[in-house]
DNA sequence: TCTATCGTGGGTAACGTTTCACCAAGCAGG
DNA sequence: CCTGCTTGGTGAAACGTTACCCACGATAGA
């Protein structure tokens, strides 16, 4: 319709509104030094009369981008969104906007998705559960700010925010054991690579599990079922656990959707949960709490690592060669209807 | 530890070892015309050999910047996550790098969204279900190509991609008239604002609901309860209504987080799914198909939306000044185990 | 043979911001 | 009055890419 082609206002024609030279309008922006509270009013004024925005991309090309990425290894999960949560709010008031990648799955679409956000020079990079091998993470962290979530080691290069996925799986064989449960098996996801089998939190929680059945003496009890964490791994593996000879009386979930598809399973074969077989989770997602559902699983507060992750990231950007920290977060066990005594 | 400091490498420099000019290189990467293949071959392979990646931020400032933004109302509403499968998988293998803005809840915080990605120069712009002024709207995608999913209506500046969601409210209605229901009561989200009230897809499910039932003759037992799309103000609406002097048999929920509030409510009040009282969703959310849940919902897919969205996107990109399209994909009804014969 | 035309390729000025080097003025101390 | 220091401010050079325009040689048409 109408073509008015009304082209962007820029820094200069905020520079030649207010009557100052560019620089000083630039110092306004980023709130640097050496402007006098009288120019900075006028230049602010000017800032909003001409309803000036300034462009990402040239900032990009000299300074910041006011930009923060978030990898997210799937959307579905609503344990990540708790982490996001926490991450907005954490950066909320700051200038810092939040851009998520989505849908990267398998190391090839992770590193897609990396070399994207490093192109697009982000000032800093999330990354949440990553499957990239260590020595790619290493390189990232080398050229952008990192910050990584959920993968425990340490890093020179980067910091990292994980949960006690080793004390969150000693929560439940504690309260199954309290329970008088003996015969407690577990679901994990399957995991061939050597280097991440100790890094990843899914290995954690696996080797967690059997720590806590040998501190009990039930080590003759541990069983274990090696799926994947999906509805379907779940599934499968709880059809698994419930055709061996001696079946077990609780299953411990690596996650809550494997507790959903194994109470797929248990249903399926006619059991009852809780009066035959217990059943917990872990990540005390929205499913969980959900009244139907109602699954005893652990919690690992998301919101809190996003935050904690924020907070790090925006430490690092503002001094690149501190020493890499790393948060390890407790998670607590949220009893509900999935678990009774035996 | 180590500080290598290397330089990013550029335009300049592969120019340079492939012994060509930086327009050559240019060309090359844009596949524009004015290039013989030998001269691609010959900057191809330094591209290969330098590992150079061209910097968005700079292809921002005079050209394009291969970001296609994404604006989610919410990230925990499963439905959203389809649309995104749709625009990712139709995006797939082109040169387009898809970024998402989470958060955005709110007339306020969408424009704060919107802006940032305006101001990154995003080449294009995929909202979806925004609840922004329609002018604002208009004058966003003057200065942006954008497409608009979930929002009726046509407009000469974006295109849009909707759902028919008074088909999808008659597929509900019509299929529980067919059950023997006819007390029907209906729970939309709360729409004070004129002007949307006929774009929104919310009013339109509701319209749809009273057009269904008029067309049934049922227009003396319409009855709705007016809370919000979200679990609470489904318990709290199936609360109301069950308090009303008539209970209906059938409730439809204008979504399937408020159909799941409502079967709380309804667990709650002692009454049982569907033996008392029937009920049915929309969107077909993972949620709705899980087992134990099984819940009667509108199929929407998302998935077919997105990659509408995306081809429209991409189309527009491409000539800004063509005619606007207005999609409209036909819902279909999935019925599970929460309605029944009365 | 003398022009048009075409297919390749290069030179260079933008694009909008930040940063660097510098300058002027004011001010205290000698 | 000179020197050195601080404070507030400026001009101009980057940053890495693309778009515009021109040059060159070869080929075709007159």
């Amino acid at each position: 319709m109408d073509k008015p082609a009304t082209r962007r206002v820029t820094i200069v024609d905020v520079a030649r509104h207010a009557q100052v030279s560019t620089t000083a309008v630039s110092k306004v922006l980023r709130n640097a030094y050496g402007a006098s509270p009288a120019m900075r009013a006028k230049v602010q004024l000017a800032i909003a009369e001409l309803g000036y925005r300034p462009s990402a991309a040239a900032r990009g090309l000299r300074g910041q981008t006011y930009t923060i990425g978030v990898m997210l290894p799937e959307l579905r999960n609503l344990f990540f969104a708790d982490i996001l949560d926490g991450i907005t709010a954490q950066l909320g008031d700051s200038d810092y906007q939040v851009l998520l990648a989505p849908g990267c799955n398998g190391e090839k679409a992770e590193a897609r998705v990396i070399d994207a956000m490093i192109d697009r020079s982000m000032d800093g990079l999330i990354l949440i559960a990553p499957v990239s091998a260590k020595s790619r993470l290493n390189e990232v962290a080398r050229s952008v700010p990192t910050v990584v979530v959920g993968r425990h080691g340490t890093s020179p290069a980067y910091d990292s925010v994980t949960d006690d996925d080793l004390a969150g799986a000693a929560l439940v064989v504690d309260h199954l054991v309290e329970l008088g449960h003996r015969r407690i098996a577990h679901i994990e996801h399957h995991e061939t690579d050597r280097v991440r089998l100790a890094e990843m939190p899914n290995a954690q929680r696996a080797h967690g599990y059997r720590q806590a059945m040998t501190a009990h003496g039930l080590e003759a009890e541990i069983d274990i079922a090696s799926t994947s964490y999906t509805q379907a791994g779940g599934y499968l593996g709880a059809q698994q656990l419930l055709a061996r000879p001696v079946r077990p009386t609780a299953i411990f979930a690596g996650a809550d959707v494997v507790a959903l598809g194994a109470l797929e399973a248990i249903a399926e074969a006619g059991l009852s949960v809780p009066g035959n077989i217990s059943v917990a989770g872990y990540d005390n997602s929205a499913l969980a709490a959900f009244g139907p559902i109602s699954l005893t699983s652990v919690d690992q507060d998301g919101r809190q690592m996003g935050a904690n992750a924020a907070r790090l990231l925006v430490d690092r950007i503002g001094q690149r060669d501190r020493r890499t920290a790393q948060v390890k977060l407790s998670p607590t066990l949220v009893v509900r209807r999935t678990t009774a005594a035996i």
